[in-house]
RNA sequence: GGCCCGUUGGUGAAGUGGUUGAACACACAUGCCUUUCACGCAUGCAUUCAUGGGUUCAAAUCCCGUACGGGUCACCA
């Protein structure tokens, strides 16, 4: 028998072989400088931070070198695959503002020339390629049980040797055809896996884009390339789907660098131009003193949607990514505010070898400056978009009150150094509830300095019959503020007041305090000018008595 | 355990053998400004680059050992 006749028995379904999809898919007509890269997430759970930062990076490196930037969907573990997996990555992806030239749009359409972009619909091109290996010999089926493996293992634990199936331990490799297939025609269950050709005693040296050079043992490991289900492997998927669809940069998590020189060998093996490879470290998190890679299992604050479901603004967190990705980024945006933030540059040899720690901080100074610089009109209306999601009585709230939610969220907010009060936008709320009639039913009041209520009341009352008018600008505003403190014996002015206090009941700060709790039930608001001239007489009387009780 | 990778203030980091007395940003502290708060401004915050040794006139930067941290050793990605 020969090897292609032995070929077309173990595999006698496949439709294509390999010169077709090497035809079918021909090198791309790109720039030489072009990168053709892709974010590779498996649907296998909520999407997590780190898709979003590769995907980020990646279409960065496309968008700047007029290359390519490719969403593939790695479904091939159907054992953890999740439902709606697909379009939650897709969504997710969406959500951040991060589109990409190619890649699914949903769970059956899809757009480029280089697809299915979804691993489960490629099966039949796996096949092409193994069978391919099959004919030449570099892959070969074994019939290993998990149960014979795991002794295996145990028994090189014990003799504190290498662990993994290679050398005198990879039986399945020195099966005859025959013996192949006496066992296949008894159905016994069966991968395929690569014939390594390699030696541990050799070193191979590679150039990494992020980590430089890296130096291991050659692989001599004869991994699984096509599980029994006829799905591949990462490792074979990865070779076969990034030759194919000419990938020139492989930017993946450093968890993959020591899988390297199995990549590197197959690539070899097959006669494929190797692609450059940039591996990147994992945002990670610190918890009891020590430092480890955010988990999906165990930190739910890795999941995308608690980004949403807190309100970050999107352009902040992307510019948190860029922060990670190159620290140079913040120096160039402190220069260039009014740009693009994808008008940077990422590059990889600015990029961090070892891993930074997720800095919160960080991010919401990032939000809150990015919120101050918006205009109101458009604060409120993503604040509005996010409360009808999370939000629904404040949503229908600020939409009926259009007019005094912007008045309100317009505060000091059109000058040089505008407030920056919040950084979510889930934040809001809390922070001006008090402007709302149907919010403002108080129960406790941050009186500050001056607590006695009959002093209160007559503050209030002596402001309000006799010196404030809605009209009054803000200078005019404090003016009168001043008179009232002048009258009723408290210091109109600070210096005064600071050199002889004895000879005041307080000062005018006390006095603006007394008149804000009033108003607002908080000693900490903006400008209590624009407040009443928001809130309107009616309101600011209404609320008046409300304290006199 | 084997094989890799890393280690500069509380955090992100700049730094590639000599204007580094170690940038910058966030956080923190103090002060100023101020009708409160926020903002803004000013000042402070690593006598030292995990540690021990070596090379050199000169080391955070190069070499070796040690410690610590991370990753990986699946029919998971």
């Amino acid at each position: 028998m020969t090897r292609k006749e032995y070929a077309n028995f173990l595999l006698p379904n496949i439709e294509h072989d390999v010169d077709y999809y090497e035809k079918k898919y021909p090198k791309r007509d790109l720039d030489n400088d072009s990168m053709v890269v892709r974010v590779a997430p498996s649907p296998t759970g909520f999407v997590h931070f780190g898709t979003i930062f590769q995907g980020k990076v990646n279409q960065n490196l496309a968008k700047n070198s007029k290359g390519v930037f490719i969403l593939r969907v790695e479904d091939t573990d159907q054992k953890r695959e999740v439902e709606n997996g697909i379009n939650e990555i897709i969504e997710a992806l969406n959500y951040f503002d991060i589109s990409y030239d190619e890649g699914p749009i949903n769970k059956d359409l899809e757009k480029g020339n280089y697809g299915p972009y979804i691993q489960s619909k490629r099966k039949d091109i796996y096949g092409a390629y193994i069978k391919y290996m099959l004919e030449n010999d570099m892959v070969y089926p074994s019939f290993a049980t998990a149960t014979e493996l795991d002794a295996q293992r145990k028994e090189q634990e014990s003799k504190k040797e290498r662990i993994g199936y290679y050398g005198k331990y990879a039986v399945d490799r020195n099966l005859t055809m025959d013996e192949v297939i006496e066992k296949v025609k008894n159905k016994e269950p069966y991968v395929f896996r690569l014939k390594s050709p390699g030696n541990f005693n050799n070193k191979i040296v590679f150039h990494d884009l992020v980590k430089g050079e890296v130096e291991f043992p050659e692989n001599d490991i004869d991994y699984v390339l096509l599980k029994s289900d006829g799905l591949p492997t990462y490792h074979f998927a990865h070779v076969i789907d990034d030759h194919l669809m000419h990938t020139t940069h492989i930017t993946r998590g450093d968890e993959w660098l020591s899988s390297l020189p199995l990549h590197i060998q197959m690539f070899q093996m097959l006669g494929f131009e190797v692609p450059q490879y940039a591996h990147i470290a994992p945002i990670m998190k610190e918890e009891n003193g020590k430092r480890r890679k955010i988990s999906k299992r165990k930190d739910p604050e890795a999941n995308v949607f608690e980004f949403k479901k807190r309100g970050f603004p999107i352009v902040a967190v992307k510019q948190y990514l860029m922060t990670v990705a190159n620290s140079n980024f913040e120096e160039w945006f402190e220069q260039n505010e009014d740009k693009d933030i994808d008008e940077f540059a990422i590059t990889f040899d600015k990029m961090n070898v070892s891993g930074a720690l997720f800095d919160m901080e960080k991010l919401l100074n990032l939000a809150k400056n990015y919120l101050s610089k918006l205009t109101a009109l458009e604060v409120y209306e993503n604040l509005v978009n996010w409360a009808k999601e999370f939000d629904k009585d404040f949503a229908d709230l600020i939409i009926r009150e259009k007019e005094i939610t912007i008045k309100t969220l317009d505060i000091e907010r059109n000058s040089i150094k505008p407030r920056k009060d919040f950084a979510l936008y889930s934040e809001i709320k809390n922070n001006i509830w008090y402007m709302f009639k149907d919010l403002f039913n108080p129960e406790n009041y941050e009186w500050q300095k001056i607590t006695d209520k009959d002093e209160i009341m007559n503050i209030l009352d002596v402001y309000i019959n006799k010196y404030y008018d809605i009209n009054d600008d803000n200078d005019e505003w404090f003016n009168k503020v001043k008179l009232l403190c002048d009258e009723l014996g408290y210091a109109s002015n600070m210096k005064d007041y600071k050199k002889n206090p004895e000879n005041y009941k307080g000062n005018v700060a006390d006095v603006s305090t007394v008149i804000r709790v009033a108003l607002t039930t908080s000693s900490r608001t903006p400008n209590l000018k624009d407040i009443m001239q928001i809130l309107g007489l009616d309101e600011i009387k209404r609320r008046i008595e409300k304290i006199r009780g």
